[in-house]
DNA sequence: CTATATTTTCAGAAAATACTGAATTTTGAG
DNA sequence: CTCAAAATTCAGTATTTTCTGAAAATATAG
């Protein structure tokens, strides 16, 4: 690996942080040396930097543009194909997640629900779907918040969770101001759901 | 796998799922065989269900103690161990993120911090450090965030998932509320930082 | 304390995954 | 169209991870 040792310090655990998240170490250290990089590079400027072979260095890039990670930058005069990661870290980490919801708690819920529809029979499969929807419920509640929220535009975002647990101060407050006196508490958050 | 046809196919599932996730296919298939059982089991139980060793089954569930993921259940007159899974699958689902916290994000803000102390001795490193200070302050933004939530009881939590991006309607209408007509915007979102 | 049931450890086998170099395919300049 | 540069594929090899059975350790009933 031929990098200053601090890129090198990072792109080594990229790489070990990606291998526990089922991504395979060199893929990570892939990314990790195009996501510090001053400009776009071709794979022979990774097969230098990491060392690796080159096949491996094409396998990687594939399996990164099949995540949709990487953005193509064709250099004139330059046949070679020039990779870089968006500049924007916002995005990069939107598009893993959706990538993420896409490939494994969508198939999931896919699956969730079809044993839920099945008619359990024994007492044994009646619980195990209790259990399962409970399972159905929390992933579709956080999904769809995540659906939600991801519309929003990066300022607007970052502001929300700045805000983090506050924002239940201001419900509070519109339950307050907009409840009748003598009426059930949390309305306003009750009454939001539609 | 000696399992109903609805166990079995979530346990199936849930092991293809732990597996992407950096863990072990067993442990996954452990963890969902317990997850919907009807009471707590010994590992007898869990050789028998699955049809892996004994021994394998041992190193599962010392993976997922660590991991504390699993409730130990005495059975009176019975020397074998009993485990269970937390009933509560919100809770379940706070205990793993906590522990990937705990291994993953917040070594990695280590090394990121002692990464952006050092002084760059290239203008290459210099882009690197300002690459990794934008993955630095995203991390912690998502990071604190989560543990400002997190202390939230479940119900409120559920609450203010399920509103989604309508708290920012909410927060706009305090800002309309509150701002002096002609002031500037946001002041609401703004402030609640502090 | 002894005998036995139960759990844990661990070295080696088996399986899965990652990596390489050689061969093949694709691309685009001339 | 031709040719060489570049990218990709893939069969075989290397490495890593997982799994097992046998042995060791631990726990408890009597």
């Amino acid at each position: 690996m031929t990098l200053p040792p601090l890129c090198e310090a990072f792109v080594l655990h990229f790489g070990e942080m990606g291998s526990r998240w089922g991504i395979n170490r060199t893929v990570g250290h892939i990314y990790a040396v195009l996501f510090i990089a001053e400009k776009p590079l071709c794979a022979d400027d990774i097969v230098e930097r990491l060392g690796v072979s080159r096949s491996n260095v094409s396998m990687g890039l594939k399996e990164l543009q099949n995540w949709n990670l990487l953005r193509q930058r064709p250099i004139p005069g330059d046949r070679r194909e020039f990779f870089t990661t968006p500049d924007d870290i916002h995005a990069i980490v939107r598009t893993l997640v959706d990538e993420r919801k896409k490939r494994e708690i969508d198939p999931t819920l896919t699956v969730l629900r079809e044993l839920l529809m099945q008619t359990p029979g024994t007492p044994e499969e009646q619980h195990a779907q209790a259990r399962l929807k409970d399972m159905y419920e929390l992933i579709e509640l956080l999904t769809n918040w995540y659906a939600d929220v991801q519309k929003l535009e990066t300022e607007r975002l970052i502001q929300l969770l700045s805000l983090g647990s506050k924002v239940v101060k201001v419900l509070e407050m519109k339950d307050r101001l907009f409840t009748l006196p003598g009426g059930r508490g949390h309305s306003a958050t009750q009454n939001a759901k539609d």
